[in-house]
DNA sequence: AATGAATGAGGCTTCATTCAT
DNA sequence: CATGAATGAAGCCTCATTCAT
């Protein structure tokens, strides 16, 4: 039985999540995110190691979150194209459910604030769209190419989309998201 | 009296470039910049007015020296495709031989401390390709889609590829270039 | 957790009063403080929000002692002069024993770095004094004169000379005090 | 002849007396007084030796000026009340025209900043003031006190409430000043 | 004489982290 | 487990002053 409080755990993600994303990283300290989540700054440190640390379990937390969600009524019946076109609109509307989550994920991708233990770990839950990628492949649905460039035409111009949206530089319609995905679907098929 | 020395003000740039690139925003600090400048911390204050003034000022000289490059043997006559294609191989050879600007270039492009004023400001080095584009459109050669999902389905997919390169989690040969020019290309027209 | 210390919070206070009396104002920085009280310069943010802070607070901890002191021995039934001699001997030997804060007290009253509420505050303290010099009016014991000319002839030159003693230009004695009670008291009344 | 610019050396000290009484000491720096003065922060050390050196000097140039003004239209006929009130009156309508340079004198008088030496010097200025205090002394008009006691039940409550005039807590009315100096004068005559 | 460039020292404040209860 | 106190290091920036023209 663990004493430790699982929903103070819970309260200092959140909180970190939501200063990062809203107030950027250079002005989310420990102190501040201590304070957002109702708690001591010597009560972080009971939870996570370091900064680091926080960081970077706080980024496996979202992307595993993330890759739950984009599994919804996936079936392993389903067509490629089906079973891709599912993921793809369940990302669209995680995102758009939890705007300051994918943000967060966004923000962090590039990030040298990422170890690379937490990179490669967090590969693990995508392995599901490694498997249908590489069906797809076999199957002669999708072009041969490597999984970068196939991402590169297919999630990457929705991130992007999505993140215009966010930043209100433009606005991403249901209609628009219909004809991405045929854009993209295009792309990546013979 | 002195004059004021170009050299210092290089050297500050360029400190500031690279050390934002290898460490990271985070962990770059003014008397880190000057120390990497060979320059007092004082010294940067008389070229800039203060952080943010410094990083937006790199930001337009990162910008309009990236813009600079994207123009190489650009030329009226050309048709839509090779004006793209131009551009297109103009943005990989850049990001070749500059990637510490380039890697800069993308940190910054949705970082909330570039102001909104220097990220107008940035647009106008961009005219031309929105001059293309439009002229794309009205020729029927592109599809008729905003730009932004023109872009995303372009410039993006290319950025992305990249940056994986020099993160080195993928190589990015002459061989995948020519590919993903022809898939981008694809999914742009008609 | 650790308890907040009473001991720091009086030797920041002290330090800082002693700093600002004797090396004067400029020369009194937050580290300067920190040193003299043995206290990490982080330590008084604890206490205190910001130098200002710090200032204002002071400022109303010598004053509300200052008043404290005035009252000694002071009775309603008093007359108004043996009511106001008693102060005006009382404000003598206050100075007298706690010169240091004395000086700061002189120090800041016409500064502008403490506030106007810290002001208006520290009037509240000074109540009594008022009261008496109405009650001396209706009595028609006291000239009928602004407030402000009163306190110029009685406790403004006793400040005065004060000051002059302390900074030994002039040495205030007993003999001394009695005559310029004397005085000021012919000043004011009919 | 001196080649030194008198303008630039007037422009140095006015743009100093300005800023400190209007912003304060703390935020008067010698780059901000060169941009006040429209000059190079080189130069004012082409006039003066160092910062302390210029507020000394330009402590003794207010002061030598305010001691010129007192003495307008004063006579050694004047009976020694005459002379006193005619300096008192001639005081009043210097700091009324010269309301900064008031301030300045008043704010730097107890300040550690002016060294001993200027104070000493300054009092030469006033040295047509002991002379009249001496002889209204062996003329018996005035009590046989101590010039400090004299000067804290004469001068000393005009200051005060001039000062208090200029920081707009009481407003001193050319009747108030008729009372004033008769009941200053009552104070300090036998 | 006059100046803008240049700077080491130091200003105030916040940081990530540890201490002691 | 949980905490507010405590802190050395470091953050950004300005200062008084000197340099070099």
């Amino acid at each position: 039985m663990r004493v430790k409080d699982d929903k103070k755990h819970q309260a200092i993600c959140d909180a970190a999540i939501e200063l990062i994303t809203t107030k950027g990283f250079a002005d989310t300290s420990m102190s501040k995110i201590a304070k957002a989540a109702d708690v001591s700054p010597a009560t972080i440190y009971v939870y996570f190691e370091n900064k680091e640390d926080l960081l970077n379990k706080i980024y496996l937390y979202v992307k595993e979150q993330t890759s739950r969600e984009l599994l919804n009524g996936v079936k392993e019946e389903m067509s490629v194209k089906e079973y891709i076109k599912t993921v793809w609109y369940n990302f669209y509307k995680y995102a758009k459910k939890n705007p300051i989550n994918f943000s967060f994920g966004e923000q962090f991708a590039n990030s040298p604030l990422v170890d690379g233990i937490s990179k490669e770990e967090s590969l693990r839950y995508f392995q599901p769209m490694l498997d249908i990628f590489q069906r797809g492949k076999s199957e002669k649905v999708l072009k041969d190419i490597p999984l970068e460039i196939f991402a590169a035409f297919t999630f990457e111009p929705l991130k992007i989309l999505l993140k215009q949206h966010f930043s209100e530089d433009f606005k991403l319609t249901k209609k628009h998201m219909e004809t991405v995905f045929d854009i993209a679907w295009d792309a990546v098929t013979n």
